[in-house]
RNA sequence: CGGAGAGUGGCGCAGCCUGGUAGCGCGCGUGGUUUGGGACCACGAGGUCGAAGGUUCGAAUCCUUUCUCUCCGACCA
């Protein structure tokens, strides 16, 4: 592809609403523009990165015996209700109805339709284990899209969903299903994670989240560097223990005056102690509007998985303001419940708000002078906490979460009445595992880890071009030449060649091929008089003269080292 | 949904406080000079200042309403 009869449009300026280094660039290199909050059409550089994605998530799957197939975005609303999941995924999912009034949604997730889909074919011992995934559209009414195409209402997911006869057949193509995921993410050039996780609405026994490390991520996950342990921050346990409660040694509990002293760590300085030996108390209601008080350490996060585990419930955190804002505390006469975390109730001697403007208590005990309808571990892990599995320190990571993993067992073929005939006779639900990969997040996932200040610095298996030739002057008859010459050498081997033959000042081009960050770059200039070109690596900067009948050799040579090394990364990690 | 901020040529911004007919850089077009790090000269095109209403002789500027966008939080298979 000649770069002038390209339709790639960079921009030399930051653009204003983009705060992410993948989304800034994204925009510059001409990849994608924005259409609306969240919404991004995809050009043609962008498209290219897309669909070599997507050839490696087809190349991965299809070798595991999985089937690909197209299913419908707009789903009527009949198995969202049988499911339970028309109300339960709420104002997430777009509705509409037809002029009949019918109703249907946009397809945030399609395990529904797919076992629709899937019943009919799959009615025998003998039709299963089978493997369907699609790479399609998602809908999804985000509260609030960001970061460009990392958190967006419109994206591209691959979403795989299997069926099987057996819990063992179940697991064994998670885990088969799993070893494909880690080829895909290798060979996108990811350093990830894959990590315990929550199952949120979709179900299911358990699951786990993929995780591309990455500072703008929205995943925060514990591990342990000494047994490899790994959890999602909703997930991870507590394994810090109490220490005996008791009341024996207790001083009488005492009303302080703390005039305007609100914040936990306008109370610790106040009091002169540790934000550890003061209650955090955090006015929660449920959806009738119900109070509950939630109490964690002043040192603690309260975790809202696990709080809507305890309760079965969603919590969100209340804006009422009939309580004393920053003196809340459970010690009072409102007969409001109380939901406590274990550790904030092994704490002996504390202070907490007094539910009272401006005062506090101190020499606070639990048992003697609050207590909880429910304790439980609610808290998030804090950075170098005690490991769940070897008690050694964890550390608290951000990642990007790029692929989740579910066993769902019969959470969808039950309320479906996707059943089978069994070995034995009779009908028995076929038991399904979902697996979902963010097409569209997994573009940003790569430029957030290869990218530097002058742009993106793309792995060759995923770049839109592998090599980029740029001439120096495009009215030099030997440049051009050259150029095409080389340009049809590579093509003939099989790769995506761009050649810079626009007519402009020589630094633009090489801005241009620096931002859109093509791996591996020829540069035919002045060294034609002597028969070479300059080479040059966009990861590993470091131009070197290389004679004209070598080139095609060598680089070739180069990338092939490249894809070889992201292959062994997949062959080594296997599970 | 709560808090904060922003809408002025394609992009980035100034002008607004203190009302008087819209400006800069980049990009774009034409001609010319250039050709190893976003070149230079000349000429040129392009904006009902997000929208509606109001105050005023006069509004990008002041007031009201509204829409859109960004950031923090809430929410998020």
């Amino acid at each position: 592809m000649n770069y002038s009869k390209a339709y790639i449009k960079t921009l030399k300026e930051t653009p204003q609403d983009a705060e992410v280094s993948s989304h800034q660039l994204m925009i510059r290199a001409g990849m994608i523009k924005k259409v609306s909050t969240g919404v991004y059409t995809w050009l043609p550089l962008g498209l290219r990165v897309l669909e070599k994605i997507k050839s490696i998530i087809r190349e991965e799957l299809n070798k595991k015996d999985c089937n690909e197939l197209l299913l419908p975005i707009l789903l009527p609303s009949t198995p969202w209700k049988q499911t339970g999941r028309w109300t339960e995924y709420g104002q997430e999912m777009f509705k509409l109805n037809d002029r009949g009034q019918r109703e249907f949604c946009l397809g945030p997730t399609h395990e529904e339709i797919i076992t629709e889909t899937a019943k009919n074919n799959l009615r025998s011992y003998r039709d299963l284990p089978a493997f369907l995934y699609q790479i399609q559209t998602k809908f999804r009414d985000e509260a609030r899209p960001r970061f460009g195409v990392i958190r967006c209402k419109e994206f591209i997911m691959k979403d795989l969903y299997s069926f099987h006869a057996d819990s063992d057949s179940l697991h064994k193509g998670y885990k088969d299903i799993s070893q494909a995921y880690r080829n895909i993410f290798f060979k996108c050039g990811l350093n990830f994670y894959s990590v315990d996780a929550d199952n949120g609405t979709i179900g299911g026994s358990f699951s786990h989240e993929y995780v591309s490390e990455s500072e703008v991520g929205e995943t925060e996950f514990a591990i342990c560097a000494s047994c490899g342990y790994t959890a999602t921050i909703e997930v991870a346990p507590t394994a810090i223990k109490n220490e005996e409660s008791g009341t024996s040694d207790s001083k009488d509990i005492t009303e302080v005056n703390t005039p305007n002293i609100k914040s936990i760590d306008e109370v610790s300085k106040f009091f002169e102690t540790q934000p550890d030996k003061i209650l955090k108390t955090l006015l929660y209601a449920d959806e009738k509007k119900n109070n509950y008080l939630v109490v964690v350490r002043g040192c603690d996060e309260v975790n809202e998985t696990k709080l809507r585990k305890v309760l079965h419930k969603n919590l969100i955190l209340s804006s009422d303001k009939s309580l004393p804002t920053g003196f809340i505390g459970p010690v009072s006469d409102k007969n409001i419940p109380i939901i406590a975390d274990t550790l904030a109730t092994g704490l002996k001697d504390c202070i907490c708000g007094a539910m009272k403007k401006d005062t506090h208590f101190k020499h606070v005990y639990y048992g003697k002078d609050w207590e909880a309808i429910k304790v439980e571990d609610i808290r998030s892990l804090n950075d170098g906490d005690p490991c769940p599995n070897c008690n050694k320190q964890l550390s608290i990571k951000h990642g990007m979460e790029i692929g989740h993993t579910f066993v769902l067992n019969d959470r969808y073929s039950k309320p479906l009445k996707a059943n089978y005939t069994a070995k034995e006779g009779g009908l028995k639900p076929i038991l399904m595992g979902c697996y979902g990969i963010g097409v569209t997040r997994l573009v940003a996932a790569i430029i957030e880890q290869y990218h530097d200040d002058k742009g993106i610095c793309w792995p060759a298996s995923v770049a839109p071009y592998q090599i980029e030739i740029i001439v120096i002057n495009s009215n030099n008859e030997k440049q051009i030449q050259t150029a095409k010459n080389l340009s049809e050498l590579f093509t003939k081997d099989g790769y995506d060649v761009l050649v810079d033959d626009r007519d402009v000042s020589p630094g633009f081009k090489f801005k241009d091929a620096e931002l859109i960050g093509i791996p591996y770059q020829i540069t035919c200039g002045r060294g034609l008089e002597n028969n070479t070109v300059e080479y040059n690596d966009r990861k590993h900067p470091n131009k070197q003269e290389i004679p004209l009948t070598n080139v095609t050799d060598f680089i070739c040579k180069e990338i092939e080292k490249e894809l070889d090394e992201q292959k062994r990364n997949s062959d080594n990690s296997s599970i």
